[in-house]
DNA sequence: CGCCCATTTGAAAATAATCAATGGAAGTGG
DNA sequence: CCACTTCCATTGATTATTTTCAAATGGGCG
């Protein structure tokens, strides 16, 4: 049937995509291995991959899209830790149950591996190992570079340090930014409305450039890193 | 001579101390074998371990006391990233170089590993690659759960965690805080002068009780849980 | 075309930072 | 051993940044 016929072209093209990106990202080439114990998904907006809590027995890797990785607060407060781009890993800090939600930010293709098969694959290739552990030594200092920016820096000084992580991921001026300011509030630990004023400012001041809502061209690269300067 | 003696009781009251507080945290049982490969090292207060952009060929254990990583930001704002206590091992999400620097908050006790010989005896005992791995995971945890903190918190809240989080680790009511104020404004993203107002308001709640500036005991554990109702 | 929802913008309120001064404990040196 | 010094903690007053509350704008989708 031409349905699946159009799904194989889809998967065959996530494949390509998702394997250029690899590449695009420097991950070890280990990986690529791994993608054999894969299955091709994709969700639509808002879905969820996983939820909080859930028993941890898959990993993902994005291919296209933008996942959001959210955890609840008691009182509804909502904080996103964080946002997963084409050719991230999802999943390799679960222990038993899953940490945090999992959900789709846009329309996404993603890779769903059953933890099983990659850890047999682990054992197996050792080179597969070592890139796991590669990539989960690198989420920590993500992890810690994000602490130093919601500790100690200013509203404007996070958002400038987010334009520029999502511009240095895509390589271009052009940054694309799927996700509402509510969710780039929640993962800067701002609200929406901080968040709008900062993207006003800079807007006012020629640093940005907005397309739409979701696109902004970065005009005076050097200004931003001026408003980031830290570490 | 008498100087060799008491340094190896030393270093066997070390070991022993270290293995009863392995025990006591959960860590993994393989990790004890790799103590073999370490040496038992002292410190004393405020030298470092290391410095952040060091050539990271070196993993530690802390013993007895309390190291604390920073980072130090352009202008001159220090961010704190962990208090590492008895039981933690430092350095495992190093690359070539150290992410930050490795300070003793006391005099301590530590023990220190050859990178090299870990990763040697990873390869030959999978037991011990399981636990730097489970280690790993627990770290990532910690560090998802430290940026909802500092990104959704408020100053009572998170000085509520944080008394809450020691207290849980040494599983009494009477808390050692071996570092300054600074120490753990840096810490919590905050100024010195609001964590001491944050303990003043508590002691006048009679939530806690200040034995001294560095110990205090949890009086009304309930209401500091309130405090800090969070996830 | 019109509705709905996200964003933008404005004004007021709150939280924490900064500035400033005092108090106290630990360590130093005579 | 005591006095002195220094550093850290506490407390108070003021300022600044961000949040909160509220209203208006605008773009996308049915």
């Amino acid at each position: 049937m031409s349905a699946d016929i159009a799904l194989q072209n889809e998967i065959f093209a996530a494949r390509r995509l998702h394997a250029s990106l690899t590449f695009r990202t420097g991950a070890p080439d280990g990986i690529a291995v791994i993608d054999r114990v894969g299955t091709v998904v994709t969700l639509k907006h808002d879905e969820a991959l996983f939820r909080e809590g859930d028993p941890a027995d898959r990993y993902f890797k994005v291919v296209r899209g933008a996942v959001r990785g959210c955890k609840l607060l008691a009182d509804g407060r909502r904080h996103i830790g964080d946002f997963f781009l084409p050719g991230d890993f999802i999943g390799l800090d679960a222990a038993e149950t899953y940490g945090f939600s999992a959900e789709a930010v846009s329309d996404i293709t993603i890779i769903r591996y059953a933890r099983r098969k990659v850890e047999a694959l682990a054992w197996q290739e050792p080179r597969v190992a070592k890139s796991l552990v590669k990539m989960m030594r690198e989420d920590l200092c993500a992890a810690r570079e994000r602490m130093t920016l919601l500790g100690h820096l200013t509203a404007m000084e996070r958002i400038a340090s987010f334009l520029l992580t999502m511009a240095d991921r895509t390589g271009d001026t052009r940054v694309s930014l799927p996700m509402t300011r509510t969710d780039i509030g929640d993962y800067l630990g701002l609200t929406m409305e901080t968040v709008s004023r900062a993207f006003s400012r800079l807007k006012g001041d020629g640093v940005i450039e907005q397309k739409s809502v979701h696109e902004v061209v970065i005009v005076d690269r050097d200004a931003l890193e001026e408003l980031a300067e830290v570490a």
